[in-house]
DNA sequence: AATGAATGAGGCTTCATTCAT
DNA sequence: GATGAATGAAGCCTCATTCAT
């Protein structure tokens, strides 16, 4: 009597790595439009646009849809820069200025769902030690270089950590504004490593 | 003034302030031991000594709670310091010194719960601006006066402002690290600022 | 606008004892209608007159429910009968008679409900030893006041344990049936226990 | 018949009795494992080695997985036990003998799934009444032979039905055990039907 | 014949909030 | 002012069943 939907329900039978992707996405739509209180996973099924059970064959948990979404960001944050290490071309200094453009390039594009994903949210911070290892290593190879003068390379680690993040947050998404702010805390990462003017 | 009438059952009774503070107090006791997520109106109001009901005689809501606790913390931060910017015996460097020291007392006594109400929940952040104008007045001065070099007040204020979280977290909350950790920012702040070393 | 529910909806603060049976009422009603299977809280607390959420006031959990019921009918199956075996004025075979007229009496009238909670569910079959432990002690009484002539104990209390529920089976729930039921299980009874004939 | 073509891929396109049985081996295996609340379809496809959607190629519902097995089991309890009725040279004391001796050597070999299947399970039980009427025409017929001395038979067929599952519950799996359960049993079932002394 | 991704109804439980006492 | 029993919306997750391939 009611006709079925159509054999070509569209999305129906999408590869795996796909429906992954829908699902993640709308996750972090979700997010980003009202935060992780409001984030049920019905919703998420929705916006993704297929149910509720499909959610769960491709994550085990609510929970799980976070996790996913954090380890990607890291991976984003952490791959490339890791690079910069291995840049013989590169002073210390440069190194350090490579890795504040990276960050930041991320931070402005994503700073709200970064935000959600590992503020507002708990947990998942493991990864942090690595960003964290990633800087100490960069300050402590400049020291030892003589590029920088550091009295304490971990304090100085977490500082940077952390400073970064506050001129990103009333940057607009745009190339132009990313740019100025990446310059901007360029210059003051240098200031903060002691690094030799050039 | 008028002396308070002896409390013959302990806590039934009590003075509007006084169950405000117990209140208030079950909060961020279950909010450090728990995080928010297990924070249930039931359990403040166990831990406090009253009915659930009684919860609501005091606070319009849950969301309620969470935000005189952060008012609270605001007020703590910016009352102290506030009167730094007043005292004509202080340089600006001085004046920065005060901030960071004041701000690295709370924020190391108070790192865990400051989390939980800053970060794991979202809002509450209006008041930041304040703290972000009395520093930016601040650096504004010593760059007036010609103590600080500073390109962009804005850009850096933002910086600092998130900056000095970081070597806090992993602080112990004991006087010592306390002190250690102040000495390292405010020579960090100095170097950022551009001050004339002393 | 929509007239509140009158101050005095017939039901609402009830004495925890009424709300307690209310509930486990309800549960006895749906089970003897439908089995265990289609269950639920919804329909439990929908009979009860209660919210879903007050039968949590009152059972931890759906689980609670069921064992609370199997709780009160053992109970009803032991407090009685364990009398049976100080009364000096009876037989051994008057008291066997006796546990057999009391457990056939309970049985004709819930064995729908016995039914489901002792055999569709699982667990709850602890203070069933308790059951075997009498019908033992009555057996070993008996026997070693030479009225029974047993060769095995246990083996025969097992047997009668289960034997007297298959007559109550097809029994419909009237004093009549009652009475001839117990009349012929008990003859059966002094049959199996080797009971001197009076 | 024909040979069996080779299985190539094992348990691949396996002729469809094959296939039945290894499904309904998956569920009996499952059941005695965990009971039937963790039994899902899910489950049972993957420990038969095939597809969800296999299983619904054989049965047309959970249900009917439960229902094949259950028959199955009467299938075992009734069709050697009936060929005890046309044997000219036992007595009905030998049939009745006979009877217990097959139903507790399936009972103690099988218990842990009867009790799923019969009691945790329910419906399933109308074949109960074929086992009832096996019982019943050997009581009546041993009556009307004079070998027995037997009230009321429906009765007695109703309370034997029941008895000797009691003593099967606490018996091992062993030759040994079974025998001896046998032996109380028989002796037992004499005593109730009055059977003359041999 | 066989597969297994997809569905979606429905279950249990929690908890912010209300209100009669 | 204080209480806490009662409410009921809403969340997470499971699983029998279907159907395009």
């Amino acid at each position: 009597m009611s006709p079925r939907p159509a054999a070509t329900t569209p999305g129906r039978f999408q590869p795996p790595d796909v429906r992954r992707r829908q699902i993640l996405t709308a996750v972090a739509e979700l997010l980003l439009e009202n935060g992780y209180d409001p984030l049920t996973v019905s919703r998420v099924a929705e916006r993704a646009g297929v149910a509720k059970g499909t959610v769960y064959l491709y994550f085990d948990s609510k929970h799980a849809l976070i996790s996913a979404l954090q380890a990607e960001m890291w991976e984003r944050m952490l791959a490339d820069p890791a690079r910069l290490m291995d840049d013989p071309s590169l002073t210390w200094a440069g190194r350090l200025d490579g890795l504040v453009a990276a960050w930041i390039h991320d931070e402005v594009r994503h700073k709200e769902l970064h935000h959600v994903l590992f503020h507002e949210l708990g947990g998942g911070f493991e990864p942090m030690s690595e960003a964290r290892e990633l800087l100490t290593a960069m300050l402590r190879g400049g020291a030892e270089a003589g590029e920088f003068a550091i009295d304490d390379v971990e304090l100085t680690a977490d500082f940077l950590l952390h400073a970064y993040l506050g001129p990103c947050h009333h940057a607009p998404n745009t190339e132009e504004s990313e740019t100025k702010v990446a310059a901007g805390v360029q210059a003051l990462f240098r200031r903060v490593v002691g690094a030799s003017l050039d």
